[in-house]
DNA sequence: CTTATTTAGTTACATATGTAACCAATAAAA
DNA sequence: TTTTATTGGTTACATATGTAACTAAATAAG
């Protein structure tokens, strides 16, 4: 695949052939932050203007209407968001009076969250809608497509990533 | 936890069974996004800090890696970035001098950009890093595995996501 | 030509996000 | 207990990002 049908003394670039060559619209990374971006935009665009809800504020709803009496720092875990991100979303749930919040008699730091009624209705009406996009979206796909999809997303869910050690290089 | 081994006759809650609950973690663009986002951490960690780099700026210099002499928006194409952050990532690239910039004698408009020889050796030092990583992510995932996700990118990068109708509702 | 239109790129403004510093309440140590 | 460390959450500051408005060059229309 390297060389197509490369004549023998005449090579493509001295300098990088394919090897060495990093071509972005094949690299892991950027195809799968590129396709979720896409997809990420298009199912915000069914809920951001019309219900004036940011990605995480939605995320954040979505929890508690799934979880409810959840601390922020269980949001934060459940939502893969950081405490500083449930932190602004929850204060401008509040304002908004999406949200309820009290604080735990047994800890008063612990801050507990639920959708207020007006939450829970917004959840009702946003909740059809993302399922149905999801759904739209793996209509498009074979069942075994399906089933290899939730597979790959759990074995690369299960990887830590931990880095690479970096090749020593210390030229800083 | 709510109720393991829920009795006959005591649904779970009247409002919400699960085929109305949105769970986050098994939302299809929840996945994306959540494992995307971890794995481009990882990986601008790599080189974000050792060569004070942004995604944006290296997804350029990537680009320009591979193919030289391209102008603002043909970049913009190649990264699927838009016009101003590339402008930006551009300027900020210059600035470094990581990147030269000319104009088309033809189309004063038009900028040329390549790498700098600066950009370059970091480009070189950047990139095999980059492809380590991948290579690594996907060694832990048999050949079919590799070759079932390859398909299903590329065939989710071909569905144009088009908007689902949104259920007439026009409570605007 | 002279005036629209489109195209390439930049700039402005408002908002979002990340990192670190911070405050208050609890838990652990001394 | 008083001191010290930890934890839950918020605030500040600097930077990033998105949308729209804008400039300049090139085309198309009149």
């Amino acid at each position: 695949m390297t060389d197509e049908h490369q004549p023998l003394a005449d090579k493509p670039r001295p300098h990088s052939d394919q090897k060495t060559r990093l071509k972005l619209p094949q690299f892991l990374p950027y195809r799968l932050a590129t396709l979720s971006n896409r997809i990420s935009r298009t199912i915000a665009a069914l809920y951001s203007e019309r219900f004036h809800l940011s990605i995480p504020e939605w995320r954040i709803m979505a929890i508690l209407g799934d979880e409810t009496d959840l601390s922020a720092s269980e949001v934060a875990e459940r939502t893969a968001m950081d405490k500083v991100a449930v932190s602004r979303a929850v204060s401008r749930l509040l304002a908004k009076g999406r949200l309820e919040r009290h604080f735990s008699s047994t800890d008063r730091r612990r801050s507990v969250l639920a959708l207020s009624p007006d939450g829970r209705a917004i959840y009702r009406e946003i909740m059809p809608l993302a399922l149905s996009y999801e759904a739209h979206l793996l209509a498009h796909l074979s069942g075994e497509e399906q089933a290899a999809l939730d597979h790959l997303l759990q074995r690369l869910e299960s990887l830590d990533l931990e880095m690479i050690k970096t090749p020593q290089h210390n030229q800083s």
